[in-house]
DNA sequence: ATTGTATACTTACGGCGTAAGGAAGTCAAG
DNA sequence: CTTGACTTCCTTACGCCGTAAGTATACAAT
């Protein structure tokens, strides 16, 4: 059947840029965006790394790859509703995927050229906004602020050495509070012992609250133009 | 005088933690966070690579350092003040130290160990925000949102494809309207000519609009509780 | 003069991104 | 079936990187 031994091994699925980005991102999900390396990469994918180059230009086109593979994973705002819920819908979403992709605030704050899923999402976003009835003027305030306080809420969620389980949290604040001389910060000692260590505390729910204070304020701002 | 020939050419200030951090911070504002490696920042300073690391144990804690000195850049809340232009001053403090540093916030994405810049930083809010009422509840709301929306402004402000004067950001926003595919995107597309290439657009304008939006939404939820 | 202690330099290793060119598989036309 | 172009992948090589380990130099105290 086959000209040559062929060892029954080798369906090949070819390589493709879809299949790279893909993998670079898993890889960066397991091993953190600093252990992504052409040579990795392409062993992940049980290939040499110069054959990645057959499908991205560089490393810098594939890490902007998974950035806009990062904003593709991101609900667009609903059609039909109100503004207010579709927003809200839209920045839930959003942090959900960049909670899965810790990494991608680090890269968006290198990466300047917007892919199309990005292009798309604000896109979306501004439409949803105009349907909503607010201004030319007025959405960009909205955009602004809504979109400054989600990328900065992933931000700190990514920075605060706080552990994704309630035993985790308390243990690093413990350890922090040790560390520390004792009284040379006493608001923030205060505000760990107070709040962070009490049972149920959980930094996600923060998020929800200053959403809905941009919400609202936003609100009232387009009312009253 | 000297035991072997000195051709009087060697006051040789000696290195320091400070002077490396410093340094670095100059050579990452000047040429990028990516550009900055030991023996390019051991050049700057007219040494080996080597010898930096008799004063930053490695190039971990050297970003590390970096990010604590922008943060001791910050002016802490007045003491004095209410606390809403307290943290108005704070924020707007924060966001122009950003600015002069962007590489900052990417470095803060990954970085999860503050100095003691920055926890004195913390520190300053929440006692500013304790002493202006604030249950510690409301100032760990108060805390988040106000931090979120000023770390994400910072990032959006070094995302966005725009240039610093008025005419490079019309150049840039005509660049980008030109390479896509005319209307695959339309409200970007009004929203760019309608607004963007408006005369006297600037993006930083928008910092302050957010920040009022969130700091009367804290004030309301402050008297309501 | 001797010794101790900082400080800085030298050498070396493995890993990085990627330029350049070569090999192997696929497939349409003769 | 052969051929040759095209795609896909691999090999080799270069100059950078962070940093471990060892060495040399300068100065202060003895």
């Amino acid at each position: 059947m086959n000209p040559k031994t062929k060892p029954a091994t080798k369906p090949r699925i070819p390589l493709s840029r879809e299949r790279v980005l893909l993998a670079a991102v898993a890889f960066a999900d397991e091993s953190g965006i600093a252990a992504l390396s052409m040579r990795k990469l392409g062993e992940a994918l049980g290939v040499e790394a110069m054959s990645l180059y057959n499908h991205v230009a560089n490393k810098d086109q594939l890490l902007d790859g998974m950035v806009d593979l990062v904003f593709g994973e991101i609900d667009l705002p609903a059609g039909g509703a109100d503004w207010k819920t579709a927003m809200r819908e839209r920045a839930k979403s959003a942090r959900q995927a960049l909670r899965r992709h810790p990494w991608a605030i680090a890269l968006m704050s290198t990466r300047t050229s917007p892919g199309p899923a990005t292009l798309r999402h604000h896109d979306a976003v501004i439409g949803s906004l105009r349907a909503g009835g607010f201004s030319v003027p007025m959405a960009a305030h909205a955009f602004s602020a809504l979109d400054s306080y989600i990328y900065g809420f992933a931000l700190q969620e990514a920075t605060l050495p706080l552990g994704d389980t309630e035993e985790e949290t308390i243990e690093v604040a413990q350890m922090m509070m040790a560390q520390v001389p004792a009284d040379e910060y006493p608001h923030l000692t205060e505000f760990t012992t107070e709040h962070i260590l009490k049972p149920g505390y959980d930094y996600g729910d923060e998020f929800a609250f200053g959403l809905d204070l941009i919400l609202e304020g936003l609100e009232r701002a387009c009312d009253s133009t």
